[in-house]
RNA sequence: GGCCUCGUGGCGCAACUGAAUAGCGCAUCAGAUUUCGGCUCUGAGGGUUGGGGGUUUGAAUCCCUUCGAGGUCACCA
């Protein structure tokens, strides 16, 4: 048991047995740096229950404990803030029962616990990943990765949009202008190779409106009646119909497309447990809504579409079937949704989804609730804000898109030219050093995505996010390095695992196990709220504590007590370890040199 | 216009369920160290949490109102 469910439950009881009130929690924080002591114990929250003046309250409620427990050196009752000051017996002995676990922070998976799945990226299959995807992505990837460390089993999924008109504009211009290109023959990447043909045909099909303006028709109708919108009309219709032909192009570019994802997908480190091809779940859906009908769910207009009326949960009317009988985005993803509970074995689903779909998964989730699946309490739109560069904001319309492969590159190459310009990794190798350009320029991609709240629309600046200063990724990568090396010269034996319980600390010793005894709650937290931000910036927290507590004991290696280097050295292993699993949990690799 | 989200020192962000004097990083300034204005450390300045009201022992957090930014209101996905 740690420390501090120890100290909750000893205040329960104490509680009990003076006021004979029984306390579902007590809160427990940290106590402020200005204040003596290093746990505060609120008593405030405690006067709903018991009458009386706090501060005499928190006296009687700080003298038992330090009467009951050893582990209490002192307390000071300001206010309602029992502040209590633990022995270093304490802390010596959390740390031991901390280093103890080897999966600190994680726990091991639970078959018996309905799993969730994850669903992010979830491409077009028209056009290559941008800037957009790669928040979409590092935020899914992550908050599985948190959700997995509390030992659920998570899938991660994506549903690939690999069917309708966009994707027929590829096509069409690729049989007229493409003159039989393969990614292998034009040596580009597969999506992009589709994504200029998809550039294309919008192009020509800009042209021929405007020759239509030109000879007098309405813009509205020469939209409409373009040669090229007509014919990638006509080719969906043959899609549909299972055109041999057409079918067979289409295969042919998607899979061109997909190897391309891929391409990025890996030089991002994620992956995917499971995959739904909007061509295969377009049609679901329809039966739940006949479902829906019977039991008053929905009802259907005069001509024949299907509707939801929402109004009493303060929304709108929402189609889920078009009259003519098909079904539309909402249809598909109701069906997708019992889909996948019915594949896998889980009880809850994130959707990692931008913001501008708020309102369409907010009906999404109550339409489910009204249907009645249990699971629909569980869902949660993992919603997140626009992303922009510095010079502005992206248009696909402008061009300003920022491809995702360039700006991982351009990640890569900016660590690079720091990394040289600082000349620190004059030892290594070629292969040694480009592998660390690629991991420091994507922690730091990563890092200034996931410490963000994603609810906020941000502004991405590649040259702040790979500062080795301040709250960024390579900052904290390259606090692992350094405590590594510091092992390393120490030539510490981590078969050691135990320290001495009687040893004099200093106050940084114990700001450090104090920050380690929260690591599991923050990934728990972290976990409920979907946030990777809370583990991201506890980890620049720890990291900061740590340089200050190495700053102030700088000759570790020389120490001349055997007990207490060995317990400093402890504190260096375990907060690596705890860096190193969080950075994991934020997708993030730690060199253990740079 | 209706609904949703956001608004915190010059800039970028924290504050999980309401709690102590609202934290942190950049940037700025001053010292220390360094034969480097560049690396590191210590410290300082900087805020009526957009404005106004309310609930509470206690509000950045909850409620009302107002202003500002963005999103969304398709038989598109």
């Amino acid at each position: 048991m740690g420390l501090l469910e120890n100290l909750e439950k000893t205040t329960i009881q104490i509680v009990k047995k003076i006021f004979d009130v029984q306390l579902e929690t007590v809160d427990i924080s940290l106590t402020r740096k200005d204040q003596n002591g290093d746990y505060t114990i609120m008593v405030f929250p405690m006067l709903r229950h018991i009458k009386g003046n706090p501060a005499t309250i928190g006296h009687q409620i700080g003298e038992e404990l330090k009467k009951q427990s050893d582990l209490i050196s002192e307390i000071e009752v300001i206010k309602g803030f029992l502040n209590i000051t633990l022995s270093n017996a304490a802390f010596l002995s959390d740390f031991n029962t901390i280093l103890a676990n080897d999966h600190y922070g994680k726990t091991p998976l639970n078959k018996d616990l309905p799993g969730t799945m994850v669903e992010f990226s979830s491409p077009n299959t028209n056009k290559p990943l941008h800037l957009g995807h790669i928040r979409n992505i590092v935020l899914g990837y992550s908050t599985a990765q948190i959700i997995e460390a509390t030992g659920k089993e998570v899938t991660k999924t994506q549903i690939i949009n690999d069917r309708g008109i966009h994707i027929c504009k590829s096509m069409l211009a690729w049989i007229k202008y493409g003159n039989e290109a393969t990614p292998e023959s034009t040596g580009l990447k597969g999506d992009k190779l589709v994504g200029d043909y998809y550039v294309k045909f919008d192009q020509e099909y800009k042209k021929e409106i405007a020759a239509l303006i030109r000879e007098g028709i309405p813009e509205e109708d020469a939209k409409k009646k373009a040669p090229s919108i007509i014919e990638a009309q006509e080719m969906l219709r043959k899609w549909e119909q299972g055109d041999a032909e057409t079918v067979q192009l289409w295969k042919m570019m998607n899979g061109w497309v997909y190897a391309g994802f891929d391409t990025t997908y890996r030089s991002l480190g994620v992956d995917f447990d499971s995959l739904y091809y909007e061509s295969d779940t377009y049609l679901l859906g329809k039966d739940v809504i006949a479902h829906g009908m019977n039991t008053g769910v929905f009802y259907k207009k005069d001509d024949g579409s299907v509707w939801i009326d929402l109004t009493d949960d303060g929304l709108d009317e929402k189609i889920v079937l078009r009259s003519d009988g098909t079904a539309v985005y909402m249809t598909q993803d109701i069906g997708t949704a019992v889909q996948r509970v019915r594949d896998h074995d889980i009880d809850s689903m994130v959707y990692t989804v931008g913001n501008e779909q708020d309102y369409h998964f907010k009906v999404l989730f109550l339409i489910l609730q009204k249907l009645g699946y249990e699971w629909a309490d569980n869902l949660y739109h993992l919603s997140y804000g626009m992303i922009e560069l510095p010079s502005g904001k992206m248009k696909s319309r402008e061009g300003t898109v920022v491809d995702a492969d360039d700006m991982i590159q351009e990640m890569i190459d900016t660590a690079r030219e720091i990394a040289e310009e600082q000349g620190k990794l004059d030892g290594m190798s070629v292969d040694e050093k480009e592998e660390l350009y690629k991991m420091i320029g994507l922690g730091a991609l990563k890092y200034f995505m996931l410490k963000i709240d994603p609810k906020k629309s941000m502004v991405f600046d590649p040259k702040e996010s790979v500062d080795f200063q301040g709250n960024t990724g390579p900052f904290i990568q390259y606090a692992h390095a350094r405590i590594q090396s510091i092992l390393r010269k120490a030539d510490f034996n981590q078969n050691q695992l135990n320290c001495a319980e009687d040893l004099p600390l200093i106050e940084k010793d114990s700001t450090v196990i104090k920050l380690l005894q929260q690591y599991p709650e923050t990934v728990a937290s972290a976990a409920r709220n979907y946030s990777p931000a809370l583990v991201a910036n506890y980890l620049f927290d720890l990291v900061k504590e740590f340089n200050s507590f190495y700053q102030n004991v700088p000759k570790i290696v020389e120490e001349q007590n055997e007990d207490l280097k060995h317990f400093r050295l402890l504190l260096c292993y375990k907060t690596a370890r705890v860096i190193k699993s969080g950075c994991g949990l934020l997708g993030i690799q730690v060199p253990d040199q740079m």
